[in-house]
DNA sequence: CATGAATGAGTGTTCATTCAT
DNA sequence: TATGAATGAACACTCATTCAT
């Protein structure tokens, strides 16, 4: 008889039940927020929960509620920084049609994330590497099995180099290999070493493709 | 005027004072090669000086009659680190006549360094960036200023290529730069990935000779 | 009046209620069940709420619906405990003719549940001793008032035995109580002390039949 | 010279050192008599080092400049509950003349004890029992191996029975288990049972003797 | 020169329990 | 009936550091 299947009370009920949840999903996006802000001020080695706890204006325990321990927490925010990452090289990788541009694009979308969130880009690549290869809890699960599969177009980009015959015979993951060390090497050191600048990270890749041009071949 | 210009008790006083200095400095290497050893087998989040003071079989309070902090100690730690450092390009420098030749002695070496001495390279180039423009502290200051002048070499050995016509113009120091961060993307990925193996990074290497050779010029 | 004399929606909430009331016990059972469970596994001080109820996929409030608090939920384990203590016990009296022979199995009997149920003895006569003595709830008032009363078999026993005229004259009280706390030295003194074995106990009780034996009178 | 084989700063020193020592072993003693106390009030599943410091007026980590832990602090209180213990089973032994005595003298000994410490009887027997048998620490290493040789005067006094033939044939040590295990579940389950009388432990000893003496043989 | 005594701050984690729904 | 959210209290233990001696 019209508006519903459902009886009244389970109407009510599932809208009280919707709104316990979205209630969960925004204090758990507190914790992240403030465990991310809190990272960030004090660094890996001195990051505790109780100060999340403080930040968020919650009970220490309160935090056992969202995440198992201290170490979910932080692969959380890890996971969120490698899925921003994936999003930034996939969008690189859009931008551009021929496989040489797409190369460069992938290049300069994996320095800027790293200048951009230096802290993420620690914890997931200098501080906890583990991370890289860990597999995802269930909630994000959808998306991919571990955040190391972020990598996957830059290996496809220089499958297409090497289809458009301006990359080398040789194996592509070699070349994959080779290509993150480089610009890892650039970000790892921009945000370590104070002194370096942004600009000069960016003058540091744009020499890198000089001399990766001078390594491919003409198409 | 007899043996000495001074009188029997200054002489006296001297001997002593020597005598007291040599234990001072003694009891200074204890400290630092406890500290050495205890800092790789924790590492640098699990060091304490606690430990070090065990250790050696003194208390804690008497290491402060020879560091400030925890910090200054480790500092000495590293510094050791980064004369070790400083020898090993060096020598790298010396074993090879031709400046390419050199160029390649020193990422070898480089690699070798970071491999062989993962907690300290951690320490040096990725935990702790500051150290390598602080300045060193009195007892050292003889060899130099601070430990980033182990640069030194590799900078001349760029110069010593691009006389030698076979490197293109351009700031010695830019390109100084990207070698550094290329090779300290290979070790740093390295150890920070336990997947990735030794082998894989000296192939990396091996690699990136090769792309370097493409970009230099014909002597 | 055909079929009963309630109106028909009174039976209806008859059935309803009774269904209520079953499946509320079902429950019960199974925090019993659970409780127990994680009880001989855990120990005393290891035993917590929360695990019961992850145990059996309730909440932790939930269970306190059916028990007000922790310790009635142990007392209830507990009372379980006695229950088997009385039947073993009881199954000691039943399985001789004799007087001396029924004492004979009933410290035998008892000797067994300590042994087999350490746990649970622990708990009854060693940390909880007010266990003993507390009123039963209501829904064991049937059986008895208190899990004390488990000895009147024992009592009863060595009643028998001075109706037998096997017993000396005296308090038969006495002799009861002076019989369970040798038996009771021997099975605390044998779980708590890991070096004593099972049959170091056991032969304590047949040397202490021989001494008991000694002492009774030919009948 | 005279007065003394070493110097004055050296005697100063001495004394200094030995007001110094003086005052560490009355922290001591403070911890350890608050920690009997509280652990008298508290038992021992709700006995804690804060409560000890607090209770003594300092910080909780003052505790672990005297005990490395928990543990020993617990073990060092039930050591001292040990060597009461032996004392007065010693006492005992002492008191008489005769191996029957003796025994009777050591058995009442053994309720004492246990009733007028039941703290830490507890501890000693009933929830730790691997402190019998742990070895000592070597401050008191003199006076024993383990609290265990506290028994040796039992199978000692056995031994005489039954030299003086008082005491059937059979092995001693099993004699001794017996008598020990005896007393104990009389000590044991009057200081667990809040209801049972030290008058009726008395009673019960005495019983207990009777019987005993039914058994043993006349001389 | 070296130390012993002492501390304050901090850590992650667990628990029984309450309350509104 | 059952639950989810939340908490306060507690715990053992570690650390770098200070201060008087």
């Amino acid at each position: 008889m019209a508006t519903s299947s459902k009886t009244r009370s389970a109407r009510i009920q599932a809208k009280s039940a919707s709104r316990r949840q979205k209630r969960k999903a925004e204090l758990r996006r507190k914790i992240i927020d403030a465990a991310e802000a809190l990272f960030l001020e004090h660094g890996y080695e001195h990051f505790s929960l109780r100060q999340v706890a403080e930040a968020i204006g919650y009970s220490p325990t309160t935090i056992y509620l969202h995440f198992t321990d201290k170490d979910e927490l932080l692969f959380t925010v890890v996971l969120e920084g490698f899925m921003r990452f994936a999003d930034m090289l996939n969008a690189g990788y859009a931008s551009a049609e021929h496989p040489r541009d797409k190369l460069t694009a992938i290049s300069r979308a994996y320095l800027e994330f790293g200048l951009n969130y230096p802290v993420h880009y620690r914890l997931m690549f200098m501080q906890r590497g583990e991370f890289l290869t860990r597999t995802m809890p269930k909630e994000y699960a959808d998306d991919c099995d571990a955040p190391i599969e972020s990598f996957a177009v830059l290996t496809r980009t220089l499958e297409e180099c090497q289809q458009a015959g301006i990359l080398r015979p040789g194996n592509v993951m070699d070349y994959a290999n080779l290509v993150w060390m480089t610009i890892h090497g650039i970000v790892a050191l921009t945000i370590s070493m104070e002194y370096i600048t942004h600009a000069e990270a960016e003058k540091a890749l744009a020499d890198y493709e000089v001399m990766l041009h001078s390594f491919l071949l003409p198409a």
